[in-house]
RNA sequence: GCCCAAGUGGCGGAAUAGGUAGACGCACAGGACUUAAAAUCCUGCGAGAUUUAAACCUCGUGCCGGUUCAAGUCCGGCCUUGGGCACCA
């Protein structure tokens, strides 16, 4: 039978009749556990981007597999998040069920695909079987000191009526909706991921992951090496903390800047000044996100009247507020130094405020302020002549000596908010007792449901707070009454413990058992898109430290090695939209032509990790191949014997190309370079069929064996197909469960060879040599020939380079 | 502004430890089969000069320069295109 979808639905029927992927964790056999990023259910279907991420992946798990690990291979969903709930609030239509449907419709669909899931292992994240332990995982941290709840500025999107993390604004905008973002203050949940920064930075050296990524989080953490400086007001009252990085520069220091959202500022603003400060601060709080951070606005701000005193010696300086200052990062306050700071050089010339240089170029050179270079101090009295970097420790020590100044290490890793004014998601398990105060759920009572039946209507309240049912409880302290926490879980606490609960999904007792997750986790190959470089990998990883350090598992990094797979274009190389109307529907070309043509197309017309346009011309070729395929295979059963025993010239070319084959492919399938590993499954077929081309000379015994390796070398790439090829040929097993072809050492240099001669590094032809021979009885094959020999003739030889097997070169001049 | 990645035929892309640039495929051209078309099979296919033809020759991996017997690959300096971060003190 022709390849098509009916050829996949044969034989996924079949491999469901015999449970083949079934994962068995006592197996002997080394375990490997590969996995990708799972989906968010919010499409009805799986769409390309599904489709590129797990059709090859999947290949690369069943190549593991057939390479003799013990594959762990699961799939699930994150099945919580806005995505549904703004299509409730569209079509009346409930999360809960259009999430319930949009999973069955997709894992059908990987099915169909033909991903070698063991079902057995899935998590659904919206499942309370699953939330339960997400809310475990809340108390724990919160156990731990690692959850907490402060008053803070958070982003709010007032279309979507929500809190967005730091990460979720991009340029200023909502994620999702696009629209700005604005700065509110509200009660919320912090998990303290900063207490990991330096363990997050340190990890990225052990991790095999792409550079690009840990560049990501290395400029996510944003580690900065500087002093702490304490200036003195004059009131004598309060004392400004500031955070610099240019110690060196302090006798330039000609104002302070505070943030104005500091509390701070109230204190020791003067009555003088307090009715501008109000306004600016006023002013500054109406601000959208997007216009405070925008570097294209001009830097404003206003003199409080109050002054402060330079530690190292005794100058009188201003205290100005100034929205270019950041409440969140450092101590929300800087020394301004505007002969050697860009910002600060234009604040100072607006406001004109002084401006003096202290530090100069090494070489004496008149230079142009702002000079932000390092070089030699001057006008610093006792640190004149002092290079910035000596400068820098000499300076805060003698203000460590004083109890002035430290050295001091920041982050621009803030705290990973948590908490969500939304209805689809895990609740946070919280009561609020007026009594106690705030009381985490006892474990016994987990999970928190998530009632069904609520209003979910935005209005900027959680949703969950107009349920009266949900919000009315017992405190578990006192007995009285209480009410829970309202709000929900950010989708990426779900998310950052995944992989952990695969292992042991079923686990009815906790979390997972410690000895089973130390057994297969970490992942070994984790897969998906590179968005999600500083979002989910970080909290992902984050959680895996904190539960490691409270003793739920051994290991330090939850994902090994990470690959990105890139991103398929829409025909015209715009990325795919249905506003554009460029997109690609997998659906239809399964139905057209069977998944493993769809398959075998996108992992070889493209290259993995980088992706490309689509091409409908290109999965025409895809079906040429498989027809030829099958041609060849019809043409080698209608093969009669022959008697030919014997292994010549042809048989060893046949064999070398099958074993240099073997090895590339290999090679390719584990570096995730499917378009190579295709092409040489073409080369291989080429010469096959080459091979037969002559019916009498065909050693019937070695055909038989290349073509049943060369099946075996697609079954990862083409399931369906291979299956039914190699029922073709009389196998009764499955392809799937054999190993990968040996490669046989002495086979791979059989036959010929053609070594490539050159003078001065020019090409000027081949010597065939014969391939099993030593590298030096090559050379001599090659000096020998007649080709050489007319060139020793001809020039003088200079010299000689010859690398055994590879090349021979002579440099030569006329003689 | 800072950081990262990538620039190779008409196209998708190979060349994984500096060692035959263009694997494999698409498109295209010519031929075979056919009444014809489709399908299939065979041949050619970076550019240029020369030649009846072949061989031989010159140039060629974004640009300029360097290291080397030998550079798509290494070094220095640019250009272009994507992507990320962005008042981070």
């Amino acid at each position: 039978m022709e390849y098509s979808k009916k050829i996949d639905e044969k034989w996924q029927k079949k491999w469901k009749e015999e449970d083949i992927y079934r994962f068995n964790i006592n197996d002997k056999k080394e375990k490997f556990y590969t996995l990708e990023m799972f989906s968010y259910p919010s499409g009805a279907k799986l769409h390309l981007g599904h489709w590129f991420n797990y059709g090859p992946a999947d290949s690369f798990a069943r190549f593991k597999k057939m390479k003799g690990y013990n594959v762990f291979h699961p799939m699930g969903f994150d099945a919580f998040g806005l995505p549904a709930e703004n299509y409730a609030i569209k079509t009346g239509i409930h999360p809960e069920d259009s999430t319930k449907n949009n999973i069955q419709t997709m894992k059908r669909q990987l099915e169909e695909m033909g991903g070698s899931y063991d079902w057995n292992y899935s998590v659904e994240t919206c499942m309370p079987d699953y939330y339960k332990w997400t809310q475990w995982l809340f108390l724990k941290l919160y156990e731990a000191g690692l959850a907490y709840k402060k008053e803070a500025p958070v982003n709010w999107c007032d279309n979507c009526k929500t809190v967005l993390a730091n990460e979720q604004v991009i340029g200023g905008k909502c994620e999702r909706c696009g629209s700005e973002v604005k700065r509110k203050k509200l009660a919320q949940w912090f998990f303290k991921i900063t207490d990991y920064a330096e363990e997050l930075l340190e990890g990225l050296e052990t991790l095999d992951w792409p550079e690009s990524t840990k560049k990501v989080q290395v400029n996510w953490i944003g580690k900065s090496e500087g002093s702490e400086i304490k200036f003195s007001c004059q009131d004598n009252k309060h004392e400004i903390t500031v955070f610099t990085t240019r110690a060196d520069t302090l006798c330039g220091v000609t104002y302070i800047v505070v943030a104005p959202e500091s509390n701070l500022v109230q204190e020791i603003t003067t009555d003088e000044y307090k009715e501008s400060v109000e306004n600016y601060i006023k002013e500054t709080s109406k601000l959208s996100e997007i216009e405070r951070l925008s570097t294209e606005k001009e830097k404003t701000g206003v003199f409080t009247g109050a002054y402060a005193i330079n530690p190292i010696n005794g100058e009188k300086v201003p205290i100005w507020i100034a929205d270019y200052v950041l409440e969140d990062y450092g101590t929300g306050a800087v020394m301004a130094v505007p002969a050697h700071d860009t910002r600060d050089y234009a604040f100072a010339t607006k406001y004109n405020l002084p401006i003096r240089k202290v530090v100069e170029s090494k070489d004496g050179k008149e230079i142009e302020l702002p000079y932000t270079e390092y070089g030699i101090l001057v006008n610093s009295d006792k640190y004149n002549g002092l290079t910035s970097k000596d400068a820098k420790n000499k300076i805060t020590e003698d203000l460590n000596k004083i109890g002035k100044g430290n050295k001091t290490i920041n982050y621009r890793l803030k705290d990973w908010l948590v908490s969500r004014q939304r209805y689809w998601g895990a609740p946070i398990p919280i009561i609020y007792c007026d009594k106690c105060g705030i009381v985490p759920v006892p474990e016994k009572d987990l999970p928190v449901l998530l009632p069904y039946n609520v209003e979910f209507r935005p209005d900027g309240e959680s949703p969950l707070r107009k349920c009266n049912e949900f919000m009315n409880c017992t405190c578990p302290k006192c007995g009285g009454k209480a009410k829970r926490e309202a709000d929900t879980l950010d989708t990426f606490v779900c998310s950052s413990w995944y992989e952990l609960r695969y292992p042991d999904s079923k686990n009815k007792e906790k979390a997972f058992d410690k000895e089973i997750i130390n057994k297969l986790a970490p992942v070994d190959t984790y897969v998906g898109g590179k968005e999600h470089a500083a979002m989910h990998l970080i909290y992902a990883r984050f959680m895996t430290k904190a539960l490691r350090d409270l003793g739920y598992l051994d290991f330090d990094e939850p994902f090994k090695r990470l690959v990105h797979q890139g991103m398929i274009l829409g025909p015209d190389g715009n990325k795919m939209s249905k506003s554009k109307g460029n997109t690609v529907s997998p659906e239809e070309y399964i139905e057209k032509y069977g998944a493993d043509i769809f398959r075998m197309y996108i992992m070889f017309g493209f290259d993995y990790r980088q992706g490309g346009p689509w091409d409908e011309k290109g999965i025409e070729s895809m079906v040429k191949y498989f027809s030829r395929i099958e041609r060849l295979i019809e043409k080698v059963k209608s093969l009669k014997g022959n008697n030919k025993n014997e292994i010549g010239a042809e048989e060893k070319e046949l064999l070398r190309v099958k074993n240099q084959t073997i090895k590339s492919m290999e090679n390719d399938i584990d570096d995730f370079r499917f378009n190579t590993a295709i092409a040489r499954s073409m080369e291989l077929f080429n010469k096959i069929s080459e091979y037969i081309k002559n019916e009498d000379t065909v050693n019937i015994k070695v055909l038989n064996n290349t073509v049943e390796t060369f099946i075996t070398l697609l079954a990862p790439l083409a399931p369906h197909f291979a299956e039914e090829q190699w029922e073709k040929i009389g196998k009764k097993d499955f392809v799937y469960n054999q190993n990968w072809p040996q490669i046989i050492e002495s086979e791979i240099n059989g036959g010929s060879k053609e070594i490539p001669v050159q003078v001065n590094g020019k090409l000027k032809f081949c010597i065939t040599v014969d391939a099993e021979e030593s590298t030096d009885d090559m050379l001599k094959t090659i000096k020998n020939s007649q080709q050489v020999l007319e060139i020793f003739d001809k020039y003088e030889i200079i010299k000689e380079i010859y690398v055994p097997g590879k090349i021979y070169n002579l440099v030569v001049k006329n003689k």
